[in-house]
DNA sequence: ACCAACTTTGGAAGCGTTTCCGGAGCTGCG
DNA sequence: CGCAGCTCCGGAAACGCTTCCAAAGTTGGT
């Protein structure tokens, strides 16, 4: 038994010609190492579990392949924990199902306050932050401020002075921070042009498409509405464009549209957005944790880059003239 | 510790009290029990396996949110497996690295042939297809043909007679048939209605939305072009949308399309479709899975209906003498 | 008051590995 | 030719549970 655990283990110690009949013997009868038994005897559990807010949503599904996709090459598997709304989330601090059951926790997104860092801490395990902002752990993510400038800087350049924001906030989650950099960003941008501040272009919605939709049409309700609006996420922008179309307004002639993701939907929609390597940052985090569990010390975090893609969506404003714009046209659809 | 092992499996013949000093003994040191020891003395593994051609793709993304939801509730965990490309495939199947670690296996959307089905009887344990045509295991997915009839019928009943098709096969494994059914029901449909086949009509693309657009360039590059567009799934009718836009097509004025899934971004994309339930589906997978592993018999598949969602995208062709569009304007947006 | 039947408890035997350790066989050097 | 030092191999303990079984304690009917 000894030897034939270190053949199939791959240990040193063992002549080539008996761990060649043990493999062989393996095969024969399609044996597989319990990984139950094994790990109680000692190993380590080989598992990752990964939780996230949202599944079914572009951003994290993006980032769980990419982390997939390197822990699957490391022969580790992947827990999916999904932790949507509070109660799921008391849920998971409280019983922590993961425990014992995982070498290592990444949580995608989801920032965690210090009672369930404490809980967290029980578990004994490796954690990783991807895509959220949490210094707490080794992390992997962009800088949502500066992602922010990117996008509200731009409009600046383009010349647009009324520049509205879409914020948002998760529907499940309402006393979420969702990305506060972006909407810190749009701030600063504002106060470094010397635009002054004014909430009513500010429109925060939970997140999701109708919900821009919605905020767009809140927008459209000033009296004198925005030439350029800014969503925290290219989802929202979507949103946002529909009503514009609603309104028979042309994009960008009439008012400009910049959102933050670059989903892959933008490309099609010809949205202008500043794109973030999503399934990248998924692929960074598998990576961190690999190799911590190799016994490397914490890396500090890591911020990936992301960078303006402007594409149709974003022109200069109509000359204050042509603002309404002048002559009405059935909606172009 | 034969006492304290009932107590915390919610076994009976233990005393109210002893049962009450059991858990407040494990309250109090953070106990939990070693799922790989419980395991390995006798009980399940409470794990699913789930297996995914795609995970960032929202049909599957949905599809394993609710799928994850029924079955975390029955505190069963799920372990991920993504399987994108023949090599993928090839691998899991040869080495099978759920074996012994799971309970049950699902399999979305992916299709099994024999030798692979040998494989996973391997296993040895139960299996549900989900949004995928094997009539081998459980399963549960829509009828392909019938929704691919509905959207079709519904452009004959418009009066359209030059229809086009954007078929799909998947990048990854372009031998796969994806979605047979949505093809037939083109062909079906189009009999019944009495109109010729024509086979310029019919362009098949890898599954995505820029390949949408370039089929869209390719029936648009046919001396007559179609009145319609029948896309197999809406990511591929919005990259279509982004061409005829570019052409300066107005839709559905000049041009019809309508797609299959009811893609959230379809409500916002004002698009035509045939909605199909993704995430109850998965759902009913993951209950699918409980009752197999509650001793049921197999039940024989489930069948969810599709039904036709009307936007804006659809509309009568446009009269005879109007096509090609008699006045050219510029792209819309 | 006695016995059958039942409830509750704890002892002990696995479950399938890994790893420590000692023994057997071989090699090479003095 | 003898012995130190290897390489291999297998016995056995341990990992943390569940469950079978027997023992002890309780209850209720007669």
């Amino acid at each position: 038994m000894a030897t034939a655990s270190r053949a199939l283990a791959n240990h040193p110690h063992v002549a080539t010609a008996t761990r060649a009949r043990v493999l062989a013997a393996a095969e024969e009868l399609a044996y597989v190492v319990s990984p139950e038994a094994s790990r109680l005897a000692g190993g380590a559990t080989d598992r990752v579990g990964v939780v996230v807010p949202h599944i079914s949503r572009w951003f994290f599904a993006a980032m769980l392949d990419g982390l997939e996709a390197v822990l699957r090459d490391a022969d580790l598997d992947v827990l999916l924990y999904h932790v949507g709304d509070a109660a799921d989330r008391h849920d998971f601090f409280r019983r922590l199902p993961a425990r014992r059951k995982v070498d290592a926790l990444v949580v995608i997104g989801l920032p965690v306050d210090e009672p369930e860092r404490e809980r967290l801490a029980l578990m004994g395990v490796h954690i990783v932050a991807a895509g959220g902002q949490i210094e707490n752990y080794p992390y992997v993510c962009i800088d949502d401020a500066a992602a922010g400038r990117q996008a509200v800087d731009h409009l600046v350049f383009l010349g647009h002075r009324r520049i509205g924001m879409i914020a948002t906030l998760d529907p499940e989650q309402p006393d979420w921070p969702v990305a506060p950099g972006r909407t810190r960003a749009y701030a600063e941008a504002l106060t470094e042009a010397g635009i002054p501040a004014d909430p009513a272009l500010t429109v925060t919605v939970p997140w999701g498409g109708v919900s821009g939709a919605d905020a767009m049409s809140r927008l459209l309700s000033l009296r004198t509405p925005p030439t350029a609006v800014y969503a925290h996420s290219d989802e929202v922008a979507f949103g946002a464009v529909r009503t514009l179309r609603r309104a028979g307004l042309r994009i960008p002639e009439d008012i400009s549209v910049v959102g933050i993701d670059d989903h892959p939907h933008a490309e099609l929609a010809d949205l202008t957005t500043v794109a973030q390597p999503v399934r990248r940052q998924g692929e960074l985090a598998g990576r961190m944790v690999l190799r911590l569990l190799g016994g490397e010390a914490d890396g500090d975090g890591i911020t990936v880059p992301t960078r303006l893609v402007v594409r149709g969506s974003t022109a200069p404003p109509a000359r204050r003239s042509t603002w309404p714009p002048a002559r009405r046209r059935p909606a172009a659809r």
